[in-house]
DNA sequence: AGACGTTTGTGAAGCCATGCACAAAGCGAG
DNA sequence: CTCGCTTTGTGCATGGCTTCACAAACGTCT
């Protein structure tokens, strides 16, 4: 009785971070033609265990069907919910320079339901350039057209020391998800959700792993 | 009698992922001149617990001085031993299209010990271009120049259908650890790590966010 | 209709990471 | 030297995530 079929279940931390991978996958299984496919089918295109790949879809309600598998089609249509794509996203970056252009050029986010509507900059050599079919605004000007334009992400790409005050603007504009690119720690009030991907972070991550290979018994030829 | 002192234990990967947080910190500090530091201030700083940043580095050794905090200096070097950035690590980006070129010309990695010494693209209008003060090469030249080089770390900004087959090659040519930016899964032998970063993936997950947001009491000037 | 092989969905167990709480350790003042 | 204050390093508890393993469910074939 309490159990309200519209009810957003909990889902995971760790299987919404999966959630992307798997409908990915079955975007391209579905382009390729293919109808259906098992747990172990999909795990495997992924990479990860079969078993947690049915952990994280049980999540999302009990899609499949035994002995068969889960179909294509409905399985991609039922994480696009749950993830929130069927609606689209207007986006807004912050920070014209090297990685903001190759942000906004970037045609693999609009087949993801993202949009990107608005783009920002103070440096008056770029206000006013025409990115797309986007010009750069002044970013001072965010607080007065964010809201206006509905934005719903914000996407830092400018230097560390200006990404706090960028964050500020964007939030006191109405945005409450935010992706950093700049490498330092956002404080944000509340209910307000902050990606951050640093590069330079994972070099080091991998710089460890390979430092730990040394002395190890070379390249290997086994597959894994 | 097991205990051998130049054994590096073993550092759990959550740990490692936090590591460059705490050194980029720590040389912030360093920088404007702070001598010494709280376990306290520093994880105010990455924005974790402090409880969990003394765990962190009590993987490393003991560096700190009870009833003072850690000098930073030492604490950057030991952190920066740890991750194996006392020497410099040779990396190679392979895709010089709007990411790559962003990646070559970023100048954040050289000062974290990374040296781009080789840029591939297999564009004919690109090769040859210089970009810094590297030379794009032909990416069928990756065989035959990464392993002459020295190349130790793989950066593959390709579309994701080349992904796969540059990946192949890198591995072929010595390299061990490969951070991908293609919306692709990768096989490699064992011994090779790799990294992704999807940035669909991470505005994906923030708009899962996002929607649980909707009928949230509004915006909240409640700081965390 | 019934038996059989396949694959899902999920309890249970194991594992890892986080957070708590405190004894041990250092420093400075007296 | 001793006392008291501060902060580290860590044992332990807690919680979440992953993996295992299997009953339930489904299609198919006879
Ligand atoms: N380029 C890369 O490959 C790369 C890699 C890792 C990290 N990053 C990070 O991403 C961020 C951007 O990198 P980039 O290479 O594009 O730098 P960039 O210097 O090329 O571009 C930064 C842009 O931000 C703009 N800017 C500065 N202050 C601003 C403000 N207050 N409001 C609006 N715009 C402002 C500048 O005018 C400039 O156009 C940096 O924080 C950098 O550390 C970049
Ligand atoms: N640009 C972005 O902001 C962005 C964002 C997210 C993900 N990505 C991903 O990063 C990758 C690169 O993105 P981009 O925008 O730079 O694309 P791009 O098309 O601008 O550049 C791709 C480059 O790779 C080169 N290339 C193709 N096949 C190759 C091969 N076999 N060997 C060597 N080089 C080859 C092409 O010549 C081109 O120069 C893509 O996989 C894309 O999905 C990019």
């Amino acid at each position: 009785m309490s159990a309200d079929p519209t009810l957003r279940r909990e889902i995971p931390d760790a299987t919404v971070a999966r959630l992307p991978e798997y409908l990915r996958t079955l975007t391209m299984l579905a382009e390729a033609g293919v109808a259906s496919v098992s747990s172990e089918e999909l795990a495997a295109s992924v990479g990860v265990r079969s078993a947690q790949l049915r952990k994280d879809l049980s999540h999302l309600g009990s899609y499949g069907v035994r002995g068969v598998g889960y179909e294509v089609e409905t399985l991609a249509l039922e994480i696009t919910r749950a993830l929130g794509l069927t609606q689209d996203w207007p986006v807004a970056i912050v920070g014209m320079g090297n990685l903001g252009h190759a942000l906004a050029s970037y045609s693999g986010f609009v087949t993801k339901g993202f949009h990107i509507v608005a783009l920002f900059d103070d440096d008056p050599a770029l206000i006013g350039e025409q990115v797309g079919d986007v010009t750069i605004r002044p970013s001072w000007d965010i607080e007065g057209c964010a809201r206006e334009l509905g934005i719903a992400i914000g996407v830092i790409a400018t230097p560390a020391p200006a990404a706090q005050t960028v964050c500020d603007a964007l939030v006191k504009s109405g945005v409450h998800a935010i992706l950093n690119f700049a490498p330092s720690v956002l404080t944000v009030p509340a209910g307000v959700e902050v990606r951050r991907v640093d590069l330079s972070t994972e070099l080091q991550i991998l710089a460890f792993h390979a430092q730990r290979r040394v002395g190890l018994p070379s390249p290997a030829v086994v597959q894994r």
